[in-house]
DNA sequence: CATGAATGAGCCTTCATTCAT
DNA sequence: CATGAATGAAGGCTCATTCAT
């Protein structure tokens, strides 16, 4: 056959040959029409729910036919999960950098406290947790996995900062996991309940959120803060 | 068969089925049998949650007809919407009761804040709000109406409450409305969405309920508690 | 409630009830219903085979909805195979019967020959046999289980058949079992494959079965006649 | 990527590859590519049937692409159809061949009875003839065709096989056609309907056939032989 | 008036065929 | 000219709702 040309040669041939081919990615593999179908899905699933949201919908949504979507993904269940797999990581991407460089306690607190609670009660976020919520009887697990690696690994991060913070002197806690919980709590101070049950049809503006965050940190540090961290607070602040 | 039976027969037996459910009341005003279906409802729904449950499933569970549920209700929706405002009855019955004898403070906001806890995060209570939190796509307004009744009034409740003990000189609030959230949500800690995402496959024990609920009690006096409530307990104790 | 009623009078009352309900049997109990779909499903099938034949088709053609077929029916399969027993109950039902009462072997034997043969190779049955192997792909021992309640029927009363007769001294065959295989393929020469192979595209003729029987009935008795049976015929004959 | 590599580049790869498969047909005129595509149909739709074989399997069995397929054959249909001849010609290839040089006419009716029974009941050829029958009602005269130029030819040759021995005066027949249908039931007497409906789901033995065979050769010849072949056999025996 | 058999729109999914690359 | 990604009609089946009994 082609034993007279060089394997080289056609090594060479074929990535000519796959060169030109750029543009027509093998079948399921195109990640800009996966990203046209799972948005077409989101805007659906999000606005119907799982079981309201049909197919079709999401085949107009997306403007890809449904052989295409069914090559992508292999059922509905499918598609919705890769599009929370992917929400869940925007939701909570870059959420917790802020506690990974740690100067003055309070406002570290206060500046993590509102990026949280601006985001879990965003009104995409909120409507992205109400749907999985919505679909966890249909899909078991899927509630636990969402949580597991979204909120549990947040709050994971804060239980480390409360430590670091602890060994600093600053505070003094004694079950740090409850404390951690406890400083989300009083960030989203009503506001999670009021938004997911949709008695908040609108994300809490940034005044209320302010206004929250900074008396939650203010409960937080009067019941954990140490003598230090109150100089610490002095100093600061008479600088 | 039928046919050698006369009329007057057949009218006899009518009568007298007629006479065992003596009174029958005009169609879908029957308050017994409208129980019947909800619980029928319930007991589906709850399981299955919305989409999933089938009207022929209640039926069955109810034991009645297609036709006499629709009697009652217009459709699964109105059904659906019915059994809510019914659980939602249920679940905050009784709930803030202890809120309206108020003797030692602390001790007061512990009780309430145990029952708190354990009903919002009681198996039953959970799936109810899931479901309701599934539906609400497909029935807007449903999960503001529930909040609306149920978790709102009892925050109010908690508003007044505190208002009392401020009256009493025992707390000190600037924020009041703010404060009876925190507090909520200290006594919640966690659990809340722990349960709701079906991280939590099961209740939290009496004793995880008891060691949060006396932090987050903690927590809310030392950060609003006056002197006099100070005074007071350290009496309490002593005596 | 109604103890104060005997039940001897609720029975009454029941049957009653019961006979006025005539004419609106349980779900999936209607026969005439069931025939109707059946019906439907024959033409159906029939025409377009398993695979082609869509549930929209006969739901058409049998006048009734999807749904309701789906009362009587699980599934397409079931739908199939309800027919197929249908159709192998029609068609070998009476066919042995003139084997029960063996007067004169050689005319018995062209009788039933002759129905044998008339009937498996009528259109109809034809087409259903085509459909069975049709759809024995799909539906693993279909077609094992209709030969097995149709055709191997019949083989054994041909088998019990050939065994009187060789009680009566008429007949000597070493391999009975064979012996009747060979009678049958005898009366059928080479009509079966033609005909479901749809090479013939009608029935064979009345005459042409009459040849094909006679001389078939002549080989087999050449073969495996006794004198005993030689005399009897001549008798027969003379007589 | 590609943009650096000038076309001239492009053309000698293409050349190259050209030159590899020197003096490339017309379109759908390669004889190679149409076997291999057949080959790859015949294993799906033998395995699968008609209606439940797809293109898809066709395509990653065969190893060419969809398109090519399209190229070679107009659809599934013809495809599927172009298989059938290639099958029928292997099938039915050599089969006759005994049939031309006869010496002792027993042992040639056993020899030939057996190959065709082997044949015939040959798990591939039952498989092939199934799905013929299947797909005879979605593609007309497609059976027909099948048969007329297979099992029908080899009646033909049967047939003059038969009339050759007459003429040597070894046979004695009235209705040649009809006898030489009988020869052939007789040498697979049961067994084609046993295998076509799925009863047996192995082919038989060879001793099976044998047995047949010898049982039908023998009725056969009992019926239509003439003294000349009793002689004749005798010195055979004797010699 | 209760009943539950019947309805049929609509669901998810498959796959023969086309056509841009 | 071969390729295989994309298409979308059509498939089997479910279930909220209706209406004759």
């Amino acid at each position: 056959m082609g034993e007279i040309v060089g394997n080289a040669d056609i090594d060479a041939c074929e990535d000519l040959l796959e060169g030109l081919r750029r543009g027509r990615p093998a079948a399921g593999q195109d990640p800009v029409k996966r990203s046209q179908i799972i948005d077409g899905a989101r805007r659906v699933f999000i606005e119907k729910g799982f079981e309201a949201a049909s197919m079709n919908d999401i085949t107009r949504e997306a403007g890809v036919s449904k052989g295409t979507i069914y090559v992508y993904f292999a059922n509905k269940e499918e598609l919705f999960e890769a599009l929370i797999e992917e929400e869940r990581g925007t939701i909570f991407k870059n959420m917790y950098d802020m506690l990974e460089r740690a100067d003055d306690l309070r406002q570290t607190l206060i500046k993590f406290g509102k990026v949280l609670s601006m985001k879990i009660t965003s009104a995409r976020v909120i409507q992205a947790q109400r749907t999985v919520i919505g679909a966890s009887d249909r899909i078991p697990d899927m509630g636990a996995r969402f949580y597991e690696r979204g909120p549990k690994r947040g709050h994971d991060k804060v239980v480390t900062f409360l430590n670091a913070a602890i060994e600093r002197g600053l505070l003094e806690i004694e079950d740090v996991d409850l404390a951690a919980y406890q400083f989300t709590e009083l960030c989203l101070a009503g506001l999670f309940r009021q938004c997911i049950f949709a008695y908040r049809t609108k994300a809490p503006t940034q005044d209320e959120i302010d206004h929250i965050v900074r008396s939650g940190v203010d409960m937080f540090l009067k019941a954990y803060g140490t003598e230090r961290l109150a100089e610490g607070e002095k100093t600061l602040h008479s600088s």
